[in-house]
DNA sequence: CATTAATACTTGAGTTGTACAGTATATTCA
DNA sequence: TGAATATACTGTACAACTCAAGTATTAATG
């Protein structure tokens, strides 16, 4: 019997995992908060940045997405209000966007019920294995 | 200081962790086999099925993608040989799928790059990290 | 049986991303 | 200083999904 490589094994059940967990959140983000998970995850975003601001090309690195991507997402973002556009007086090129009081309220409540739902998603993994999950997660 | 809640840190990164590792091992699949991780994971699923055969609708499940994207999903599959339909004699609803010959190798050659590439991308983790994380995300 | 409900799949329209090319502005360095 | 290069972003075309509705077939039931 041939031994399976581990590596592969753990990219491929991170994979389909991943998949699964993150469209049962979109889904619950959804239909309570209106925003999805990376909506949610570009205000996370911006509330651990200075001033609560960030460059598209820092929200794009941060997020794994290319710059077109993060245009395209920010356009309704901004004309439900949960962010603003600046200008940055240094440099022209760029467009800074910052999270509005707005973004921030929905982002919180969004939060709470980000945490339940991930609570039970994970009901197997008891407080012990998910602080070694954890540990493990950001070691990659 | 407010306690971080485990759960939610855990799902996040997930989400996060994922999508970086998915996006690369697509590309390295992509440019040396021609299919995507996508991909990979049908052929994976129908080698392990009994006869090498599995519906529609069980890919889907297994994936957690939908009906109709599996129906988009195998088209290009089919055309390049990858996969062949079979009728079902009892269900006429029913339009199996089996992997090809031709399939089989791409599959075995990819597996081997996708081990290689998983290896690198979690070049951090060393074997015993690796055996916990995949116990643990085997848990979930 | 005949009707109703459920299942397996496909199709059309919409969403969310990408890649690549283009524009405007900044930076580097001969 | 000014020509070449790099950076930040946007626009267009395309890819990979989803949802909802439609078709065909099978299963369940009064």
């Amino acid at each position: 019997m041939k031994k399976e490589s581990i590596y592969g094994e753990i990219t491929k059940s991170l994979w389909i995992n991943s998949h699964i967990i993150s469209k049962q959140l979109d889904n619950s983000l959804g239909a309570i908060h209106g925003i999805g998970l990376t909506e949610y995850m570009v205000l996370l975003n911006l509330i651990n940045a200075p001033n609560h601001t960030l460059r598209r090309i820092d929200i794009a690195e941060a997020l794994g997405r290319t710059a077109s991507g993060i245009t395209r997402m920010l356009m309704p973002m901004e004309k439900i209000g949960l962010i603003a556009k600046e200008i940055n007086q240094r440099d022209a090129r760029v467009s800074l966007v910052k999270i509005t009081s707005v973004g921030l309220e929905i982002f919180n409540n969004a939060s709470t019920t980000l945490e339940n739902k991930s609570k039970h998603i994970l009901k197997n993994v008891d407080n012990n294995q998910a602080t070694n999950l954890l540990n493990l997660l950001n070691t990659i």
